[in-house]
DNA sequence: TCTGGGGTCCTAGGACCC
DNA sequence: TCTGGGGTCCTAGGACCC
């Protein structure tokens, strides 16, 4: 018998800043996006207090934080990155066959783990991830993924960890359990099941027009379906390279000229590119885009325009110069631009780069991408790069309650007072 | 004044082939 | 009145996830 467990890190983010911030720890903490724009992470605590829904503007929650006392920080993804890498660390000593799912959570796969007491291996899991790393988790163990997540749900109600193993176990929770929650079922099918009078994750395994599913959920839909019921159709995965992949961001500020945007898609184009070279692969177009703030009433655009390579490429100089030839076609003066972005698609390892005939050698800069990788990682990313990304980035995020890369950079190693 | 970023999978429909 | 059949590949758009 195979089952499977999910572990979950507790509000991840906000862990992560309280590990090196003791003095929040029995405060709300709230972590926001990119920019200061929303919040996207909250403790328990914030929770209690009336905080918890996804991506509300930092802006009109001002006024609640500071009656609440609620510590506030912008995102630091360098830090929450690195302390992911030491929870994985911790968990793959607990099974042979992991698969990391997001940076905050990992399915285990136990096979073999007969006469296992689950509840105390659950337990034994959340007491090492802690003390290794100071991230609570909770741990989630069933017959299959989609059960696991439900049991992880529960866990996080009931001491840390959630077994259900037995048919009677299963469905006791899944006739309480709402079918908008089951992991898969977003907003638009838990309408469709609703329709179809199904309000809970029981009523949905136990639906017998298994067409009208297919029909209505497509296939994901229907597999949803069959692992509630304990057939397990969604197997552990290996780590694959990304099939795309890309760097957007919002300005701090409006931008309307020109070269601000082709810095910042200078630095996009960078960051992209860095990342393609990191899983060692190579791309063969590129997407590109401008647009301005939806969000406000003002003359509204969006520009987006695509290139292709003849050979892939994942070099810097050349992924800047095709996203400025993109900007060229799409640039509208006179709108008030807000966020831009650069995409990298239909990508290869690069030792499947199908060569040009017309071009030679077209790698002629990897030497050169090789060497300023190496400066960056040694010296800190940017200390060396293109002219095209400029010095004073105007456009750059905000990001005003940040905190330093305790475990990324010598010169923001904790300060221990004796 | 101020509203995130980065992914995956599935399907329908068009273009194209023999 | 009548106009083939079967297939692949690509892309855009929808839905979902963290």
């Amino acid at each position: 018998m195979k089952y499977f467990c999910l572990v979950d890190c507790n509000s991840f983010y906000c862990s992560c800043e309280r590990v090196f911030r003791p003095e929040v720890r029995n405060r709300p903490v709230i972590v926001l996006s990119n920019n200061d724009g929303c919040a996207i992470a909250f403790t328990k605590e914030a929770k209690a207090v009336g905080f918890g829904q996804m991506c509300e503007p930092f802006f009109q929650l001002k006024d609640r934080i500071k009656k609440h006392n609620v510590a506030v920080f912008s995102s630091n993804y360098t830090l929450y990155d690195n302390m992911s890498k030491r929870v994985m660390d911790v968990l793959r000593g607990f099974s042979p066959d992991m698969e990391i799912y997001s940076v905050d959570e990992a399915f285990l796969l136990f096979d073999g783990f007969n006469d296992y007491d689950f509840i105390e291996y659950g337990q034994k899991i959340r007491r090492e991830v802690l003390s290794s790393t100071g991230i609570p988790v909770g741990v989630g163990i069933s017959t299959t993924k989609v059960l696991s997540k439900i049991a992880n749900k529960l866990a996080k109600k009931n001491k840390g960890v959630w077994v259900m193993i037995t048919p009677e176990e299963i469905d006791r929770v899944l006739k309480n359990f709402p079918v908008k929650d089951i992991w898969g079922i977003g907003s638009r099918s838990a309408i469709k099941l609703n329709m179809l009078g199904i309000k809970t994750a029981y009523e949905f395994k136990m639906y017998q027009d298994e067409a009208l599913i297919q029909k209505l959920l497509t296939k994901t839909g229907r597999q949803i379906q069959e692992e509630l019921r304990g057939v397990s159709c969604l197997a552990m995965e290996e780590a694959e390279d990304k099939k795309n992949t890309g760097t957007s961001r919002s300005f701090g500020t409006n931008v309307f000229d020109k070269s601000q945007l082709k810095e910042a898609l200078a630095h996009f184009a960078t960051h992209a590119s860095l990342k393609l070279r990191r899983q060692n692969s190579v791309c063969y177009s590129m997407q590109a885009f401008i647009h301005t703030n939806s969000f406000q009433e003002v003359p509204q655009y969006f520009g987006e325009a695509r290139v292709t390579f003849p050979s892939g490429t994942s070099d810097t100089l050349k992924l800047i110069n095709a996203a400025h030839k993109i900007l060229d076609e799409i640039y509208r003066p006179g709108f008030a631009y807000k966020k831009a972005g650069v995409l990298l698609n239909h990508i290869v390892p690069r030792n499947q780069n199908q060569l040009d005939l017309f071009t030679p050698d077209p790698n002629d800069n990897e030497k050169l991408n090789q060497i300023m990788d190496l400066i960056n990682k040694k010296y800190g990313e940017h200390t060396i790069k293109s002219a095209a990304c400029g010095i004073h980035n105007e456009w750059r995020t905000i990001a005003d309650y940040k905190t330093q890369h305790y475990t990324t950079s010598w010169k923001d190693l904790l300060r221990v007072k004796v």
